[in-house]
DNA sequence: CAGCAATGTGGGCGTTGACCACATCATCGA
DNA sequence: TCGATGATGTGGTCAACGCCCACATTGCTG
């Protein structure tokens, strides 16, 4: 006891939860760039060395961020799936949408994913599985409109990437580049540009008919 | 080597391009990350200051760098409306091939260019125009499609984005986040693999007819 | 209840980006 | 011709960072 926190215990107890949570948030202010061990043991009250006994390094907590990030596009999928059960094309822009959405909204989350900060093929098995299981799920929803004979048949994987990449491209702009915000600064015209830009290639998964 | 410079000269010459130059060197070698303005200046055999003296702060170097890629799309963009004359189609994919070329290639450079660490609405006026111009140039032949009658009519910033989001989307899983080398590794795999996903984008800008 | 692994602590090293005052040099007008 | 002046390069310095160390405290388990 008696030491310089007295309110707080030896032991943090979540310790590796809280780094997280408070790394969300750091990074949801100032960026990937600006977020470091020592400032998130700081906020939390721990010694600058705790954040090390939970993460090998700064990189395993940035796995760990983004790790949260490609689970919400899972479970998104997921509910969507269930949602619109019949409409997989709805399925289809809806997901696209939200990533869309997470690209607009926390726009340092998509970079932390998508910017090369962290790399998806050599990353811990966590991470690993969360991304891969994030794509799974928008290829189940691409399969299921080709069962439903909504989408045209043929590789799954082709449309899958397809689709991921076109988002993921123009929520880059939004959110890394910040190229588009010459064009259009209103949230509103970019979702709505953002549909235009997406049906070009949703015509194209589409089967003809 | 002759550029051997005198042992003692007390100003360099030439050191804004001798620091980009030897940046994207360095970046082609260890990424983003891993370069820093101080083992720069060591290696070009400066002071760990004299950067400094061409550029306000580390990012207006990256900027910089960054600004030869955008350079290098447009003069490619360019030569494509030249060397493809009548062929707006072939214009186009080729200049989608190049930008995943530079993914392959380059990956560090890549990822500088789009991976958020500098921000292209937020930048020197420098790499601002020479942005602003790489997709202008993009635009210029869709426009030419367009006119030629080989692509649909429409708005042209809704078909440049497309495109442009497309590939950009398809060369970030490449270069930053790696997610495609878990489904291939091979380059010629992969580009085969691109020449499939732009299709369908192609397909949807393309004139129905 | 003893001991051990898990967790947290302060100290410290080497590196970095950025600021300062000062040194050197090239240019150009008196 | 020369010396003032602004551009360029230098070393010193500071705070912050990532990461490693030995050590302290705690909770679990045998």
């Amino acid at each position: 006891m008696s030491k310089a926190r007295p309110d707080h215990a030896y032991h943090h107890g979540d310790l590796r939860n809280a780094l997280i949570v408070n790394g969300l948030q750091v990074l949801a202010e100032k960026g990937v760039a600006g977020l470091s061990l020592r400032e998130l043991a700081r906020q939390i009250g721990v010694g600058h060395n705790a954040p090390y006994r939970h993460f090998k390094n700064k990189t395993e907590l940035l796995e760990a961020m983004a790790g949260t990030g490609f689970r919400k596009l899972k479970a998104r999928n997921l509910r969507l799936e269930l949602e619109y059960a019949n409409d997989p094309e709805t399925q289809l822009f809806e997901s696209g949408m939200h990533l869309l959405s997470i690209a607009i909204e926390e726009p340092h989350l998509f970079n932390l994913m998508f910017g090369g900060h962290i790399s998806l093929n050599d990353c811990g098995e966590a991470l690993h599985k969360e991304a891969e299981e994030s794509i799974q799920s928008l290829a189940k929803i691409i399969q299921n409109g080709q069962k439903a004979g909504v989408f045209s048949e043929g590789e799954t994987l082709k449309k899958t990437l397809g689709a991921m990449s076109m988002v993921q491209g123009f929520a880059t702009m939004i959110a890394s580049s910040g190229i588009l915000k010459q064009v259009v600064d209103d949230e509103q015209q970019l979702r709505a540009l953002a549909v235009q830009v997406y049906d070009v290639l949703l015509d194209g998964i589409k089967a003809k008919n």
